[in-house]
DNA sequence: GTTGAGCGTT
């Protein structure tokens, strides 16, 4: 019971994948397991781990058997206290092979087949209710990247193209002199994770609304205006020598 | 020893 996620994915035919966040670093599957298989039949428990370090991503994946199950699970356990961390239990959207999964079930042909005219609602009983999971931390930290585990994919992205910089800085925005359009640019802070196959339903946006806008050709034909408009590269010190209060000189460094 | 948004492996 304790070799979880070491002999890959055991059967996700009929499975539910679980997503569970916000777990300690600490949190192990088998701290997991016992408190997932106590509210249903927990198929495999697997928690991704750190390519370099092999630490925790800290969250976990929980595969159960049937989904009510899983959703017992996720209103009992969403929120507790685990290791000294509220996690957040809910269902996968994403699978293992980039499959999109529904009600953290993985969609297949079969079952869209079978949307045709079947089974009209799996469960309409109830519906995800927000109840105190609005109250989840809305105080989403500045540092979003610790480390910069998103750094090898961020790493291609800059070789091909890196129109938006995601990363301004400061002078680079005085620069320009437009720091209104600097802020509506800050808005929309989207990761930019264009994942292989998002929902269609979410991109149903309207063609007429342009998800990338492109800054003013205006901006692009002055980028940037020296002062001096000799046309010196900002990357040159205008400061070469940090005099110090005694200037000293290899020559006269006899003396303190 | 640390960090804290998110979506997965043999």
């Amino acid at each position: 019971m304790s070799h979880f996620g070491r002999s890959g994915p055991p059967d996700i035919r009929d499975t539910f994948s679980l997503l569970v966040l916000n777990i300690s670093f600490r949190t192990t599957a088998d701290d997991l397991f016992p408190l997932f298989d106590r509210y249903g039949k927990v198929v495999d428990v697997f928690i991704p781990r750190d390519r370099r370090t092999g630490d925790s991503r800290g969250f976990a994946f929980v595969r159960y058997k049937y989904a009510e199950e899983a959703q017992k699970a996720i209103d009992r356990l969403d929120g507790r206290n685990v290791d000294g961390r509220n996690i957040m239990v809910q269902f996968a959207k994403y699978g293992p092979n980039a499959e999109p999964i529904r009600k953290g079930r993985i969609i297949e042909e079969a079952e869209k087949s079978r949307e045709r005219s079947r089974s009209r609602s799996p469960r309409p009983r109830h519906r995800d209710d927000n109840r105190d999971r609005e109250s989840r931390r809305q105080s989403r930290s500045r540092s979003r990247e610790r480390h910069g585990r998103d750094r090898d994919r961020d790493y291609h992205r800059h070789s091909r193209s890196r129109s938006q910089s995601q990363s301004l800085s400061p002078e680079y925005k005085d620069r320009r002199g437009g720091r209104d359009d600097d802020k509506h640019r800050s808005r929309s802070r989207s990761r930019s994770r264009s994942y292989h196959s998002a929902s269609p339903n979410r991109c149903s946006a309207s063609p007429s609304k342009r998800p990338t806008p492109h800054r003013s050709p205006a901006d692009n034909g002055s980028p940037e205006k020296q002062t001096n408009g000799k046309g010196s590269p900002p990357s040159h010190s205008a400061s070469p020598v940090p005099h110090r209060a005694g200037s000293r000189s290899p020559a006269s460094d006899g003396k303190e």
